[in-house]
DNA sequence: ACGGCGAATCCGTTACATCA
DNA sequence: GTGATGTAACGGATTCGCCG
C-alpha cells in the first residue's frame, strides 16, 4: 500500500475538484434531486446514519447506476488488478467521467463481491467434498459389515469341524490332531472380545440422516 | 522507539433503483 | 403498491508508511 501524502481531501473539497478537472454536466453522480425543474448539484455530504436525510428541505439524494460501458472498463479494469493505485484511480475516474472517490467506491464494493462469490464458491467445494467422505464412510461401513459376517460364518464352520473330530475320537497324541486340539481349547477368535467388541466398531451417529442420501442403495 | 497524521482499505450498514 | 434484490455510497475501525 502505497500512502499519498497529499493534504487530505474533504468529501465537499472532492466535489470542487471534480469540477476542476471535469466540466459541469458531466457529473450525473452527485445529484441530490431536482428543484423548480433544474438538476441541484451539490458538494457531497457526509450522511448521517439516521434516516430522513433531506425529508424536510425535499431534496433527495438521487442515486445512479452507471453505465454499461463505464462497469465495462471498471470491470475490465478489476479483472487485471483487484488493488486500485491512486495513479489508476486518477486515470480510471478520467476516463470513465467520473469522481475518483466513486471508482474507489466501485473497487471496494466490487472486492466485496469478489470475495463473497469466493466464500460461496468454497462453500461448494468443502459441501461436495464433505458428502463424498460420507458416501466413501458408509461403503467402508458396509465392507465391515460383509467382513464381518464371513467371519461369523467362518467361525461357525470351524466350530462344525471341531465337533465332528471330537465325535470321530481322534487321537490327541496323532501329530495331526495336535493342532486342531489346541485349537478346541483356545477360545474362537471373536470369543476373546465377543461380537459386543465388534459392534463398537461401528460408529454409526444415531442422528446420521446424511442430506436425504440414500447411501444404501449407492452401494 | 514512539506517537501523530494522512491515506487506503475493510466491514457493516444505509439508501436508492429496479424488477417481479 | 410492495417486498426482494442489487449496488452506490457512507461511517467507523484498522492498517500502513512517513515524519518530527
Amino acid at each position: 500500500m502505497t500512502a499519498n501524502f497529499n493534504p487530505p481531501i474533504k468529501d465537499h473539497q472532492m466535489a470542487l475538484i471534480s469540477h476542476q478537472f471535469f466540466p459541469v454536466g458531466i457529473y450525473n453522480q452527485v445529484e441530490l434531486g431536482r428543484h423548480q425543474g433544474e438538476v441541484v448539484m451539490k458538494p457531497r455530504r457526509r450522511r448521517k446514519k439516521n434516516k430522513g436525510e433531506g425529508g424536510s428541505s425535499g431534496l433527495r439524494l438521487k442515486k445512479r447506476k452507471l453505465n454499461q460501458d463505464q462497469v465495462n472498463l471498471l470491470e475490465l479494469n478489476f479483472g487485471n488488478e483487484h488493488k486500485l493505485e491512486s495513479e489508476r484511480k486518477d486515470r480510471l475516474a478520467s476516463e470513465l467521467g467520473l469522481d475518483p472517490r466513486q471508482v474507489a467506491v466501485w473497487f471496494q464494493n466490487r472486492r466485496a463481491r469478489w470475495k463473497s462469490k469466493k466464500l460461496e464458491e468454497e462453500y461448494s467445494k468443502l459441501k461436495a467434498e464433505h458428502e463424498a467422505t460420507i458416501v466413501h464412510k458408509c461403503r467402508l461401513e458396509t465392507e465391515v459389515l460383509k467382513l464381518k459376517e464371513q467371519l461369523s460364518e467362518a467361525e461357525k464352520e470351524n466350530q462344525r469341524l471341531l465337533e465332528v473330530i471330537r465325535c470321530d475320537g481322534v487321537s490327541i497324541n496323532s501329530p495331526m490332531s495336535s493342532s486342531l486340539s489346541m485349537e478346541a481349547m483356545r477360545p474362537p477368535f471373536l470369543g476373546e472380545f465377543g461380537m459386543q467388541g465388534l459392534e463398537n466398531i461401528f460408529c454409526v451417529p444415531e442422528n446420521s440422516y446424511i442430506n436425504g442420501m440414500e447411501w444404501v442403495n449407492l452401494i
